[in-house]
RNA sequence: GGCCCCGUCGUCCAGCGGCCUAGGACGCCUGCCUUUCAAGCCGGUAACGCGGGUUCGAAUCCCGUCGGGGCCA
């Protein structure tokens, strides 16, 4: 499967014309891995052909969002590389030198087909149930054509499509293609303004570069006759291709913007973690063999091969990437935990945590990383512990307005009162003695505490909750309590 | 409309002619644990789109059909 003779070259090419979207980190994922796998050089290109559309903000998007994904690429932009540039935008020249030497091959053509004409011969087709490719009938030839462009008539290049003829190519996840040229229409590489269409500047981008391989979305796949075609008439070799199955919403259709969340960086702002988010997504069109889904970046690297990855278009389903981020994020270390933490913290909380605070933190994070699945959930679970107390209304309705809520809060007043030592221990101690002497179950005696204490009825564990809120701000929210409770009567 | 691709539990993946009374994961539903919510553990639910072939034998191969998707327009 692997061609020995040729280095090992892939590229991920995505357009600034957008964030760098779930779908294109998971291609540039797998051609990482293809890389690794078989030590090649991975190259990030910009294809910002599109003047009007690409922006700087998108740009530099997609350089953050792979670099928080932690897929590094040894040539391309911003790192640099043999060649002087990898952005399209600086390439005109070297694709209009392509498309006259093409032109003067033979191999296209300055087409004077009006729109009008294009338009009449499609519907046609159409009608006639016939394909809808243009097949070069209106070109005229070199010599009238080279009149009217010295005599100033502007007229887009045309590839000359050999007709008739057959492209076939065995493509490493769908095998072997096969696409007759009446189906492939005599496409356009350079516009009459200059400018480069995808076909041709992706395809001499990829030729100059020498990429060995080319994998990207099944979305391409159509038009991969062009690209061998363009190839083949360049003179070069052709590369190796890989298409891979697109991305669905839950409804189907190709995953896009009305699906909600699509962009890495939406994800990364949700609280997922890169190694989660990176994880799905291999997981989601390819399989390690086994029946692990949990791998990890280098055992993927270890074991990636393009000729495993599914035909079948994946559906995103976000509620199993919170899963796996859950499972991330639990196996990250305590310290680990509350580096990553802290800033949210903070940031909700809208000041600097320092000195105590920070100690109260830690105490409690390691109960809260237990049971979180993405970290923008954990700012609320531990306001508590660093301001004033806002109790939830309906976990107040639900469980203060209960037999026994009243004598729940002063009992255990009383009891963490008189508690010499402060400990998560002394504290359990202390409330299930309260709950023996008032013989209140656990549920009954204790839900009101956590109310009190933490605002609502859902929280970390409550005498760790307690230990860390400190004796002094613990019985304070249970007088509180008590008045708020006696004040209802 | 033309061409191309795809079709195993709700979702993702495994299966590549017999090991399949179809396996794993998420979800969902029980139960256990339990101070809430989770996590964890136990068990369960649920699929080879359909119809023809080929074969001793098909989820696996072939044809058709239906369905979904992509590209071009």
């Amino acid at each position: 499967m692997i061609d020995a003779s040729r280095p090992i070259r892939v590229r991920f090419a995505p357009s600034p014309t957008g964030y760098l979207h779930v779908g294109g980190g998971r291609t540039a994922l797998y051609n990482w891995l293809f890389a690794r796998r078989y030590g090649g050089t991975f190259i990030l290109r910009s294809d910002d052909t599109d003047r009007e559309r690409s922006t700087d903000e998108f740009a530099a998007d997609i350089i953050e969002s792979m670099r928080w994904l932690g897929l590094d690429w040894d040539e391309g932009i911003e790192v640099g590389g043999p060649q002087p540039t990898y952005h399209q935008s600086e390439r005109f020249a070297r694709y209009q030198a392509v498309a006259h030497q093409l032109l003067a091959d033979g191999r296209a053509y300055y087409s004077f087909a009006s729109p009008e004409q294009l338009d009449t011969f499609r519907k046609e087709a159409q009608a006639a149930g016939l394909p809808p490719a243009y097949d070069g009938r209106f070109r005229v030839d070199a010599d009238e054509a080279a009149r009217r462009i010295a005599a100033g008539e502007r007229a887009p290049i045309r590839f000359a499509v050999e007709r008739p003829g057959v492209t076939e190519f065995a493509d490493l996840v769908r095998g072997d293609m096969r696409f007759e040229h009446v189906q492939v229409d005599d496409f356009v590489i350079l516009r009459s303004d200059g400018s480069p269409t995808y076909h041709l500047a992706s395809t001499v981008d990829d030729v100059d570069f020498d990429i060995s391989h080319v994998v990207r979305g099944e979305d391409l796949l159509s038009s991969t006759p062009k690209h061998i075609l363009l190839t083949e008439a360049m003179g070069s070799a052709r590369a190796t291709y890989a298409h891979l199955p697109l991305l669905r919403g839950p409804d189907g259709a190709k995953l896009s913007k009305r699906h909600g969340h699509t962009s890495i960086n939406s994800y990364r702002d949700a609280g997922f973690l890169a190694e989660a988010l990176r994880n799905y997504l291999a997981i989601l069109s390819w399989s390690p063999g086994d029946d692990e889904e949990i791998v990890s970046l280098a055992d993927m690297a270890d074991r990636f091969e393009l000729t495993d990855v599914s035909k079948n278009p994946a559906v995103f389903d976000v509620t199993k990437l919170e899963w796996m981020n859950g499972v991330y994020i639990r196996e990250l270390s305590g310290d680990g935990f509350v580096g990553r933490v802290r800033a949210l913290v903070e940031a909700d909380l809208g000041r600097e945590l320092a000195g105590d605070d920070v100690r109260t933190l830690e105490e409690i994070l390691p109960h809260v990383q237990e049971r979180a699945k993405v970290l923008t959930e954990i700012p609320e679970q531990v306001r508590f512990l660093f301001g004033d107390i806002t109790y939830d209304e309906t976990s107040w309705d639900k469980v203060m307005r209960k037999d026994g809520a009243d004598v729940a809060v002063a009992g255990a007043s009383e009891a963490l009162d008189q508690l010499s030592e402060w400990s998560i221990e002394a504290v359990e101690g202390a409330l299930r003695a309260m709950l023996e002497t008032h013989e209140l179950s656990a549920r009954k005696g204790l839900q009101p505490l956590r109310v009190a204490v933490t605002g609502s009825s859902i929280s970390p564990p409550l005498f760790e909750s307690i230990a860390a809120l400190g004796r002094d701000r613990t019985l304070e929210r249970l007088s509180a309590a008590s008045a708020k409770l006696a004040e209802a009567m």
